[in-house]
RNA sequence: GGAAAGGUGCUAGAGUGGUUGAAUAGGACGGUCUCGAAAACCGUUGAACCCGUCAGGGUUCCGAGAGUUCGAAUCUCUCCCUUUCCGCCA
């Protein structure tokens, strides 16, 4: 959530901010009603300790057998304006959440200003010794590689589900899965991350404290009978974890790794992308949630892509890292680095990580505080999180860049004890 | 799905409609004592918001919301959640 602090003291840089990430500019809007709400505030305060005042007199009154009806008879106008102030103040303070919920989070300095997604930045890339960006070497794509070797049906996911609902089949469901088991087992043994197996559902409150509601509504999938959303990534259940909670400053950072199935419906961009894995309603992904210090966040963010990178290089996977144009950014980070891996028969790059620091506004949302050691006081934490990684789209890049002039699958080494088996054919 | 019980501070757990932000105990923190520690004793121990340069003052919060009342943790209603038992079930 937005601060509205730093709108009422900084209103020139917000506008400048949320005219940097493409956003209305509503800062007039809130100074309004945020000095309404104030005005309210003081004026019924003010109301509210007359009758406390009161009150307390009455009840002396009353223990002594004296008349307080007088007393009685001011206060009943007193409470009237008090009830008709705090539905006023209640409508105000309506208006100016559904404002501050809605605005996206700022920028950090250091994010190129940019409009779209042609403007982020390339900050530097790995490939795998002996790689070539030649297409000859590689003839099929990941959908034909899977109806050849007999380990994706896209078809009979899509009787099952509906399009965009993959399966995995014999050595390809296992493949997944040791893929899976490899990055979380990485993460946990070699990063320093404790493992959460989170709920695939959550609520509203949960939805809205890591920032998919409100905006996000139309791209999750709901079930209306309870109320719950079926979650588009782990950030969202592991990020809750801590929802309305004070966590010690010693205790930080907290470090939460976690596979879920991810669901997103994909409303409105149909028939883009809509080939095999390139964009589906369910894929599989490890995601790394961090709570941190706030004069840290920006250095974990670098930790952070660095833990996915680590299993990039393992695997064998050509990658680049992009740093998001602020433009580009998503609702509630304020920097954030995709990591993009190579498809060959696409002959492009495709997103398998995004690493964000969303700074406090998650946390300002959801609630999460720690106290401060030196001050004894509450603050806000920093949240982040990362991939580590998506599977579909790295399912890609692994497919295609390992597949033999025959059409045959090599698996890469370190998921073949996780497998059992070194070649697909 | 049916039945019952319950939701109070970091935790356990009191609470008669009128100084109850809330007894008491535990925990945590600080101090005394000690070479050090334990024990014992003493003290401290919530958050949000508003006004104020500061000092400080005020308001709100006992699951959530509405109601009764001059005044609600305490009374009424609705909802939510948790626990236990029964049924169904991986």
């Amino acid at each position: 959530m937005f601060d509205i602090k730093l709108v009422r003291e900084n209103p020139g840089f917000v506008r400048q901010g949320l005219a940097n990430k493409n956003e209305r500019d509503r800062v007039d809007e809130i100074l309004k009603l945020d000095e309404d709400r104030r005005q309210l505030i003081l004026a019924t305060d003010e109301l509210k300790a007359r009758r406390n005042n009161a009150s307390a007199q009455v009840g002396q009154l009353k223990k002594t057998g004296q008349d307080a009806s007088a007393i009685i008879a001011e206060m009943k106008t007193v409470s009237d304006q008090i009830t008709e102030n705090d539905s006023k103040l209640r409508n105000i303070e309506e208006a100016l959440d559904t404002i501050l919920l809605s605005l996206p989070n700022l920028a950090h300095e250091s994010v190129p200003v940019g409009k779209s997604a042609e403007d982020n930045v390339e900050s530097r890339r790995w490939l795998p010794e002996g790689f070539t960006f030649d297409k000859e070497e590689y003839t099929l794509d990941h959908v034909q590689l899977g109806k050849k070797l007999d380990i994706l049906d896209f078809e009979r996911g899509a009787k099952i589900a509906g399009s965009g609902f993959p399966l995995y089949k014999g050595k390809g469901a296992t493949l997944e899965r040791a893929l899976i088991n490899f990055m979380l087992d990485y993460h946990i043994q070699h990063h320093g991350y404790s493992e959460i197996f989170p709920p695939f559902l959550a609520n509203k409150e949960s939805m809205r404290g890591t920032g998919q509601l409100p905006k996000m509504a139309e791209d999750m999938y709901f079930a209306q009978e309870d109320g719950l959303y079926l979650v588009p990534t782990a950030e969202v259940p592991i990020t809750n974890i801590h929802r309305d909670e004070m966590l010690a400053e010693k205790q930080l950072p907290v470090k939460y790794v976690g596979y879920s199935a991810c669901f997103r419906r994909e409303a409105g961009s149909y028939g883009k992308d809509s080939k095999g894995f390139l964009r589906v309603h369910q894929f599989n992904k490890v995601e790394m949630v961090k709570f941190v210090l706030p004069e840290n966040s920006y250095n974990e963010l670098e930790l952070l892509v660095g833990d996915a990178e680590d299993l990039l290089k393992l695997l064998n996977v050509p990658y680049r890292i992009l740093l998001l144009c602020s433009g580009d950014l998503s609702f509630s980070a304020a920097k954030c680095y995709d990591i993009e891996t190579w498809s060959p028969a696409e002959q492009r790059w495709l997103e398998s990580s995004s690493c964000s620091n969303f700074e406090a506004f998650q946390a300002r949302r959801a609630n999460i505080r720690f106290r401060r050691e030196e001050t004894k006081k509450p603050e806000f934490l920093h949240t982040l999180n990362g991939s580590g990684l998506a599977t579909s789209r790295l399912m890609v890049s692994i497919l295609e860049n390992n597949q033999t002039p025959e059409g045959k699958i090599i698996v890469p080494k370190v998921l073949q004890r996780y497998t059992g088996f070194g070649i697909i054919e």
